[in-house]
Parts: structure tokens; sequence; C-alpha cells
DNA sequence: CAGTATCCATTTTGATACTG
DNA sequence: CAGTATCAAAATGGATACTG
């Protein structure tokens, strides 16, 4: 269903562009990282991402091992998302291009808050 | 020719995806920031990007403002490329993406090393 | 060389319907 | 609710021809 993930060249930001260049990775990731854990979580963001793509990026995701499913204590019975040891390391580039998006677009406001993931599913 | 630029939400990372959520973009300014001035040069990258290609996104970076033409010294009456103060700011997005490409993906290795502008115009 | 224009294939997206 | 499946539309990409 998704692609064999093959890299253009051996440079490490063409790598990353070939994992991260679209408009949709990086904000699960930032859902993910603030602690958003649940599918319908992710399709109410407001920039409104499709089941279907939300579908997509979430087992490409997984299949890198950036993402990993687990059994959610706030609905039981139902699998949640939440990032790996290793989808945390792309915090910092979340905030490198969030740092330059608000200081250089206009109308962006500040938003990339991590939240504590375990203290969320305990007390929602 | 290039689009409007509107943006999804108020996100600076949905903000920054509008306008370099992309295979290409990013790859541009790399080149750009390593001192690569003329049309030819960032042709001649391992990625290969097509002309048209290479033309639109630096029309868009120029609309920006991340991107300005000047005299090519080195090939009189020819103009070439080169980063604004303001596109100087994506540096520390390149390499955050580089880096973390560099320490998860196999295979890639460093190559971001930006290269004095002027010097590189004086002794080519 | 430096682009622009064009044609076409592929990819991505969006909307929506549908199932457990 | 949590997805999967479809399908059409739009965006993107690649190859190449063409002009100054």
């Amino acid at each position: 269903m998704n692609k064999p993930l093959q890299h253009r060249s051996i440079c490490p930001l063409a790598s990353a562009l070939d994992l991260f260049g679209d408009k949709w990775t990086l904000l699960v990731i930032r859902d993910l990282a603030c602690g958003k854990s649940q599918f319908k979580d992710f399709m109410q963001s407001p920039e409104k991402i499709a089941t279907n793509i939300l579908s997509s990026r979430l087992a490409r995701l997984q299949a890198l091992e950036l993402v990993e499913t687990f059994a959610s204590t706030l609905q039981p019975g139902r699998q949640a998302y939440r990032l790996t040891a290793k989808g945390e390391t792309l915090v910092p580039v979340l905030q490198a291009l969030a740092d330059w998006g608000l200081a250089n677009i206009d109308g962006t406001r500040a938003m990339l808050r991590p939240v504590d993931r375990d203290k969320k599913e305990q007390k929602p």
C-alpha cells in the first residue's frame, strides 16, 4: 500500500525529505508529540486530514518504527498511537520548522506544546 | 504560475509545510546554502531535479523573498541566485532535518557544508 | 547556458461511501 | 469510533523540445 521508500541520494537531507517531504506526515508527528493518540484526535486537528491519508501516514510511520500502537486506557478495547523513542527524536525537526514559521509567516501562532502522554491518558 | 500560497491553519508548522512540504524546495535551499548559484549547478546535484521544477521553485522562493538574483561575476552577463538574509534563516531547519537523516537513515553521509559565497564567486 | 513551454505519467489529495 | 476502499480531481514530477 505504501511505497518501498528508496532514497534519491546519500544526502541526509534529501533522504529525510523522501520520508517527510509532504504536507501531512510531520503534522501527524506533531499531533503525536502533543499527546494525541486516537484516530479521531488527529481528525479533529484544524488542518482536517482525510481518513485515508491519516491511515496511510500512520501505517508508514509504524513501518518506519517512528510510531507504535498500544492499548488505550481511555477507551478500553481500542488501540491508540504514540511516538516511539526514535519518533521522539523528530521533535527538534518539528521545532525548527515551527520556529521558522512563527518568526517568518504572518498569522501563525505558537501551538507546539508537548503534553505528558501518560498524564493525558490518565486524566483526559 | 505558482500558487497563491494560502495556509491551512495558524499552526506555524503547518504553514511552514505549506511552503516547504515537498521533495524539492529545501534541496534547492540546500544547494544555495552550499554556495551554488547557477542554474546548471543545481542541475548537477545528485538528485537530478528537472528544469521546469527547478525553475518553478526558484521563482516561488524569489516571490517569498528567500532567494534573490544578482549579476554573476563568474559568468559575466548572466544572473545567478543566492539566499537573502531571510533565506539564510532556513539553515537551522535544513540542519535539523539533515542531522536527523544522518543519525537515522542508513547510507546517508554528511554533506551540508555552507561555503563562503563571495569567496566562491571570486575563486571558482 | 538559462531558462520556458509542453505533454504525459505518476502521485497525492479530497470527498465520500462502507464495514466491523 | 476506527478504519478501509474507491474514485475523481489536482498537484507534482519527468522527459524533452524549443528559444534567446
